[in-house]
RNA sequence: GGCCCCUUGGUCAAGAGGUUAAGACGCCACCCUCUCAAGGUGGAAUCAUGGGUUCAAUUCCCGUAGGGGUCACCA
């Protein structure tokens, strides 16, 4: 009896691995092309981590006219959730990250180097791993978890490296026919590597953002293929990135310590093995000390939660993109109108240790891409995310479509537009006085501030509505006529000339200015006041100072 | 604990054996200005630590400390 003896009776159907080798030939792609994989679990959540690695994976995949694919890992059915495949095509797309290859949906797929669902390739892994048990390379192991578990505790008493490896390794050392007779007996077992590594001896990788590092060499004999009959995340990771031509595995860098593994698994399966690029993470400074952005304490670590706030996805984007490369900001400003597709992402300057997650950068960021925006589209969008979010908004936003539009439109479009808004929750806030509806649900008092003599305030009001407002006024004749007014009060028409003249003047054509911007709006800041009363319109203009003025009596 | 990785202002960071150690966010001040936002100008703020190599170290080497990762029939 030998090794294909044992192979045949423990995997009886699998197909020789010639057959997948011509099944899946190498991608006839330009010599650079980088194809790269986002290759999450369905465990209903989609990390600001995972799209972080799926930004940088897609970029590399598209600068260089590879292929980007979804492959999802979904061999741990205890972990799995309910329409897991969905959640994160949806994420994806949402985040304009389509893979060109792998999961559309729950159970369809595109691409000729599937199947893309882990648990839809079992065949092919008991293919691979009959093929290691028939060199030797592989050997049934009969150990239940509890033995396992005894050989730990052992090894954790004698102080030594706990793991199954060399002497520990009991099932290893087995016959070919003791392993037969207990298969034929009913044993229950399940395939490990067998390690040619040693310990004692190191192995150097030159990892592509990490740079060379050196680890001793693997000596376990790792799980290959589970009780289940499914593959652990190592041997599917080095039967699918071969099988589908992956050139650069990105992910994040807890992996890095598993590459003398992997490197070993690839070596010994025969394939060639990919490039790493293992990604830090992005962390969260908690009572100083750094640690990972974690879905259970953290907010920001889930993709819903930028759509729950209204960061719109390009934003998100940018300031990820920002995290990669840091020139990316030297970019952005010499390009400030350029998508972010062009671009060029240099996986050797990212970071190598991890930063720390910095939600007023992101806002900033944010303020930036909206303040670019036209006000159709802060329209759509904040409409989009109010009708999810802010009921009392939508109706507004589309009951005064062409209004709203206007509104949004004050100082924007210009060469220095406003940077105030940035996330959609924050467009309420900053126009609610535009809209009656939420103008007369503000019962405070009216804020005046240098000028708060009722009679003073009230002169203003009237003799503005009276004698000087006229919707038809330029800019520059609306203003002189505030100055006018100021002047008639006897208070200074520049600032300059109350600044030069201190104690002579009450007060200034600036005060006079507030006392209207705060019977307009309950606001001591605004935006021009000039375009918010072409805005709001003559009829609208006089009724709120006129209610204003009123409630000087 | 073993192994591996990391450490430049509050944050993201550029950087090189000799630099006034970039830039951005944030903060402060001033300017502009009808207020705010924006914009402009300026400012405070950084090479974890101890040794060594060197004419010269933040940069190279070693140690220490701190942080992170990993040691599953999870990925």
């Amino acid at each position: 009896m030998n090794y294909k003896d044992l192979a045949d009776v423990m995997f009886p159907e699998a197909k020789e691995i010639a057959y997948y080798e011509e099944k899946y030939p190498e991608r006839n792609l330009k010599e650079d092309a980088i194809v790269t994989r986002i290759a999450p679990s369905p465990t209903g959540f989609v990390h600001i981590g995972g799209l972080y690695q799926g930004l940088i994976a897609k970029k590399l995949a598209n600068q260089t006219e590879g292929v980007f694919f979804l492959r999802i890992e979904d061999t741990d059915q205890k972990r799995e959730v309910e329409n897991g495949v969905v959640g994160i095509v949806n994420s994806l797309t949402d985040f304009g990250l389509e893979p060109d290859e792998g999961m559309i949906s729950e159970n369809e797929e595109k691409g000729t180097y599937g199947p893309y669902k882990q648990s839809n390739r079992k065949e092919i892994y008991q293919a691979y791993a009959k093929y290691l048990i028939e060199q030797g390379k592989a050997y049934p192991c009969f150990c239940t978890p509890e033995e396992v578990e005894e050989i730990r505790n052992k090894q954790e008493v004698a102080k030594i490296r706990p793991g199954y490896y060399g002497a520990w390794a009991k099932c290893r050392n087995l016959t070919v026919e003791e392993m037969i007779e207990k298969i034929k007996a009913g044993e229950s077992w399940i395939v490990r590597f067998k390690s040619p590594g040693r310990e004692d001896r190191k192995i150097r990788h030159k990892d592509v953002i990490k740079g060379n590092v050196e680890f001793p060499e693997n000596d376990q004999d790792i799980v290959i293929i589970k009780a289940d009959g499914l593959p652990t995340y190592h041997f599917a990771h080095a039967i699918d990135d071969h099988l589908m031509r992956t050139t650069h595995v990105i992910r994040g860098d807890e992996w890095l310590s598993s590459v003398p593994l992997h490197l070993q698994l690839f070596q010994e399966l025969g394939f060639k093995a990919p490039k790493y690029a293992h990604i830090a993470p992005i962390m969260k400074n908690e009572e100083g000390n750094k640690r990972k952005l974690s879905k259970r304490k953290d907010p920001e670590a889930a993709v819903s939660y930028y759509a729950e706030v209204g960061i719109p996805k390009e934003a998100v984007k940018e300031y990820l993109l920002n995290i990669a490369n840091s020139t990316f900001e030297n970019w952005r400003r010499a390009n400030p109108e350029k998508p972010i597709e062009e671009f060029e992402l240099q996986l050797n300057k990212m970071s190598v240790s991890g930063a720390l997650f910095d939600i007023v950068k992101l806002l900033d960021v944010s303020k930036i891409v909206i303040s670019k925006m036209t006000a159709e589209q802060v329209y759509q969008n904040t409409l989009t995310w109010a009708e999810k979010y802010d009921e009392e908004l939508a109706t507004l936003f589309k009951k005064y479509k062409a209004y709203s539009l206007k509104v949004l439109g004050i100082e924007r479009g210009n060469k220095k537009p406003r940077k105030d808004i940035g996330k959609w929750s924050d467009v309420k806030e900053t126009i609610s006085y535009m809209y009656d509806e939420l103008f007369e649900q503000d019962k405070t008092a009216y804020p005046y501030q240098v000028i708060k003599d009722k009679d003073a305030i009230s002169k203003i009001l009237n003799t503005y509505v009276t004698k000087y407002y006229d919707e038809k006024d330029d800019k520059q004749a609306w203003f002189d006529k505030i100055k006018e007014l100021a002047g008639e009060m006897g208070y200074a028409k520049e600032v300059k000339q109350f600044k030069e003249n201190p104690g002579q003047y009450a007060a200034h054509v600036g005060d006079v200015s507030t006392v209207l911007r705060v019977a307009l709006t309950k606001r001591t800041n605004t935006p021009d006041m000039y375009e918010i009363m072409q805005v709001l319109g003559k009829e609208k203009v006089k009724e709120r100072l006129q209610t204003a003025e009123r409630q000087c009596q």
